[in-house]
DNA sequence: CGTCCCGTATGACATCTGTCATCCGGTACT
DNA sequence: AGTACCGGATGACAGATGTCATACGGGACG
């Protein structure tokens, strides 16, 4: 009756990717048939051998998972969608069910939500952790602006107000407006303090 | 006529830790005979199964895989230690190797190493690689003393001078004393780019 | 014994950062 | 037409941060 599961792997790690081949290798009805190490080349990958599950990694080069998803739920409607990741950022969740992932899981879940996850959203089911997915509820909708954000992303290396401005073309006064907004937005004293913020909520 | 390898995996997120032993179950030589999802659980485990080697991610809950590698040797010398990490920073690779570790794997290397390390170091071989090896004595040693290390660990977060000298009880001068010489002997500008070539280099 | 480095501390100083009030031009919604 | 919000900017001010000189007691090492 039905063929295997044709699933698409995308992992920067190869030590993580290739066990996670292992591991569903293991499923009589799983086949891994492609590999990538890169957020670009999930698209291509995903089309060249017509896939019927994409399990994205968020954190890639090239681009992120999230944007990877975005990319296949426009070309590829028919691919199911399942986001990986090691951090549980409620933002992260919001994010990527935005760009069309039919499922969510954390990389410390237990192995065996994997597989099964891959066949729930083949049934046409959404897979998300309860938890995780009130905690997203919970804490609203990112405060930021796109600006506010792009600065505090610029800011988290540890730049100068002078290195900030020259780098997104602004005066050093806006710069730190926006940091300040910033930083009463997220409730907290300082620039270091709102970009460990703004992480851990997915928002930056 | 050998035995099967008895392995210890020790890795926190789930996810990866069984996909791992999935991987390492693959190879007719090895056995995953105890998972730990915490640093400090890997001596009871490794003494309760007699393992013969002990696979250590550094970054877990409890203590670090680093940490656990050094109890390991001194309590069970007979067991070999591998070290598994996502950040193939230099400094982790010289504190692994001063713990007593027989190999030192980064997690974006081909999922085939990792047997083949564990089969090296039962023959008595270390496994190292050679661009982080020569990073690692390129590099030179941590030039930040204890004290510097704490402050800047726990300037981090963003606190602020006051919540520093508070925490370490020292006075705010004596922070920023630290602060001073640890941004001077890092060749940086501020804590915040202090703190981040810091964990660059694995030397917080 | 002298020298060096570490940990700790102080005070003075310059610069950086964060806040606030205020302004302008554009867009979007009512 | 009015209001609200965003991006962008300025100037003034207070407080935080980084630098420097200097000091003292304790190990370590020659």
């Amino acid at each position: 009756m039905s063929r295997t599961i044709k699933v698409l792997l995308a992992e920067d790690q190869s030590m993580v990717r290739e066990a996670l081949a292992a591991l569903l290798g293991l499923e009589e009805d799983i086949e891994v048939v492609a590999q990538v190490a890169r957020g670009d080349e999930v698209l291509a990958a995903a089309r060249a051998h017509d896939v019927d599950v994409a399990l994205l990694d968020i954190e890639m080069p090239g681009c992120t998972g999230i944007e990877a998803a975005a990319r296949v739920h426009r070309e590829l409607p028919r691919v199911k969608l399942v986001v990986l990741t090691t951090f549980g950022r409620p933002g992260y969740l919001r994010r990527a069910m935005e760009a069309g992932a039919d499922a969510f899981l954390v990389k410390d879940a237990p192995a065996a939500q994997l597989a099964e996850a891959i066949r729930k959203v083949l049934a046409g089911e959404r897979v998300i952790d309860p938890t995780l997915a009130a905690a997203a509820l919970a804490e609203g909708a990112n405060p930021l602006t796109e600006r506010e954000r792009e600065v505090l992303r610029a800011a988290a290396d540890g730049s100068t107000n002078a290195e900030l401005a020259a780098a997104l073309h602004l005066s050093q006064g806006t710069v730190r407006n926006y940091l300040s907004t910033a930083i009463q937005k997220l409730a907290v004293r300082n620039r270091a303090e709102a970009v460990r913020v703004a992480r851990e909520k997915g928002w930056l």
